[in-house]
DNA sequence: GCCT
DNA sequence: CAGTACG
DNA sequence: AGGCCGCTACTG
């Protein structure tokens, strides 16, 4: 059976996963993570280039070492240091790290004071109410790793850019007759055109940034309010589907619709172009260095 | 881990 | 403050 | 050898 980009990339993020588990140093951990996006977004099939003997490290995030592990996986279907790794850890405790909220601390901290081992335990012990005793936890994050752990087994949440917008536009609509609100853009992947959307991404400007935070989480199709301060929210409307709400100053338009487009590694380069330029680029401007 |  | 998340 | 995005924002 043959194996495809995306059984390579789930590897690399399953390695990423544990090592970050372990403690492993976070910039081994993202050169994983990093390799397996570039493997997920590639037109070819690697399995085809390792064949035609094709010089892996072109590609951008792999180099000597990764090369190889992709071609161990092509040619012999195993990944050994990926089943090195594993032997050190209950085999399911990596997978907590993948529900949004928990790092590598907080699974760490789950596993050492309650010897949770995996979302079947955790999922126990929230419904127990032990996870909100914690150091670092609390009734909030508890409720909300039971809603996602509920989420986990639902398909894939992605929307297509044609029922993103159904959503998109009333929300559009609603914000731009909030009080104090100028501006709105949905931006993120749904402006980038791509095929889905895993969220909506809005932007608003607007003075006084809590009032327009606050109301948003008022607004009747909002089912959760994930988080929610003075510039930015996050939320989940009907169906699940994941709104976060940025607002900035008038003053900052250009550059908060520059980041809040994205993409995300598309942002990394750019502000690493400012450093080379010794400028400082984020979502409020772009600024002279030290 | 990758990159310069 | 540390941890996590957002593009 | 040594940096790796952000005077980022929100929660506990």
């Amino acid at each position: 059976m043959a194996v495809h980009n995306r059984d390579i990339a789930e590897a690399f993020r399953r390695m990423a996963d544990v090592l970050d588990v372990e403690g492993e140093n976070p910039f081994r951990v993202r050169a994983y993570r990093q390799a397996a996006a570039t493997l997920e977004s590639l037109p070819r099939d690697v399995g085809d280039m390792v064949a035609a003997g094709e010089d892996l490290t072109r590609l951008p995030g792999v180099g000597e070492d990764l090369a190889n592990k992709i071609r161990e996986i092509v040619t012999t279907g195993h990944f050994r240091a990926l089943e090195e790794e594993l032997s050190h850890l209950p085999p399911g405790l990596a997978d907590l790290v993948r529900i949004p909220g928990l790092g590598p601390k907080r699974v760490r901290a789950l596993y050492q004071l309650l010897g949770i081992e995996s979302i079947e335990d955790l999922k126990k012990a929230a419904e127990a109410g032990e996870v909100a005793n914690l150091p670092g936890f609390g009734a909030r994050t508890e409720a909300r790793i039971l809603e996602e752990i509920a989420r986990l087994g639902a398909t894939e949440r992605r929307l297509r850019l044609i029922d993103a917008e159904h959503i998109a536009n009333p929300l559009t609509s609603w914000l731009e007759a909030c009080p104090g609100v100028g501006r709105v853009l949905v931006a993120g992947s749904f402006r980038r055109r791509k095929e889905t959307v895993g969220d909506l991404d809005i932007l608003v400007t607007a003075a006084d940034g809590a009032d327009v935070t606050r109301r948003f989480s008022k607004h009747p199709d909002v089912t959760e309010v994930l988080s929610a301060g003075p510039t930015r929210a996050t939320v989940r409307v009907g169906g699940g589907f994941q709104v976060d709400l940025r607002v900035v100053d008038e003053n900052a338009y250009g550059s908060a619709a520059l980041y809040f487009t994205g993409s995300k590694a598309h942002n990394i380069e750019l502000r690493k172009l400012a450093i080379r330029h010794g400028w400082k680029l984020n979502e409020y401007g772009l600024f002279a260095g030290e």
